[in-house]
DNA sequence: CTCCCGATAT
DNA sequence: ATATCAGGAG
């Protein structure tokens, strides 16, 4: 079975399986979405999602964020970790747009990685859940590991993988491609005993690196 | 390549 | 005890 194929037959089952995938990061606005994605690095979307509710209460929008003491944000934003680079990031990024951007979170990924602390990662979260543009496909740590056990990529770099999956899922799915399979990452083609009994491609995996 | 950070699963 | 978790910067 070629790489095509494989990635043709995922997507069927991730549409049976995860049929309306979406973000669970909790968000009213693009920029409270970006500010959530930013927090969500090497953090489970619940803790995020626990900080942003009174987060959001307390500084509402861009000027907030740039206006804000830093020590007292540090304290907001401890419980999802890297709290200093987050605090740094979301500041400084909140004062790029407001300098580069009148304030308003950009639409095209060029301007998106422009910001600092955003990558492809983050700005394709961004673009594709806020605004549903197919921007890119967002390429995250379960993105890439379900790509490599399935033999969809070889390649190790997220943005090399974002480029091998570009190629074998049409465009006018990335936006569900990568939601669902984030989904199915988590919960089933886990990092630690992948469920394979319960995996709804389960007769189509390669399962290379796994043992 | 290392560093940033703390909670949770194994 | 340690690997991992909705990463990105220097």
């Amino acid at each position: 079975m070629t790489a095509a194929q494989t990635a043709k037959t995922l997507l069927a089952r991730l549409r049976e399986a995860h049929p309306d995938a979406r973000y669970e990061l909790n968000w009213k606005t693009p920029f409270e979405l970006l500010v959530a994605t930013i927090l969500a690095a090497q953090c489970t979307d619940e803790r995020v999602n626990r900080v942003t509710a009174t987060l959001f209460q307390k500084y509402r929008g861009p000027q907030a964020f740039a206006d804000a003491d830093t020590a007292g944000l540090e304290e907001d934003l401890k419980p999802t970790g890297f709290f200093k680079q987050k605090t740094k990031s979301v500041q400084a990024m909140s004062r790029a747009l407001l300098q580069n951007f009148r304030g308003e979170v950009p639409k095209t990924i060029e301007e998106m990685i422009t910001l600092p602390g955003v990558a492809r990662k983050t700005a394709n979260v961004v673009l594709n859940t806020a605004f549903n543009l197919p921007s890119g496909i967002i390429v995250d740590t379960h993105v890439a590991r379900v790509s490599q056990r399935m033999g969809l990529t070889k390649k190790e770099k997220g943005e090399e993988i974002e480029k091998d999956l570009m190629k074998l899922i049409p465009q006018d799915a990335w936006t569900f491609f990568g939601p669902a399979t984030v989904l199915h990452g988590r919960y089933t083609c886990t990092a630690r005993k992948p469920k394979c009994d319960a995996c709804p491609v389960n007769d189509i995996c390669p399962k290379i690196g796994i043992e």
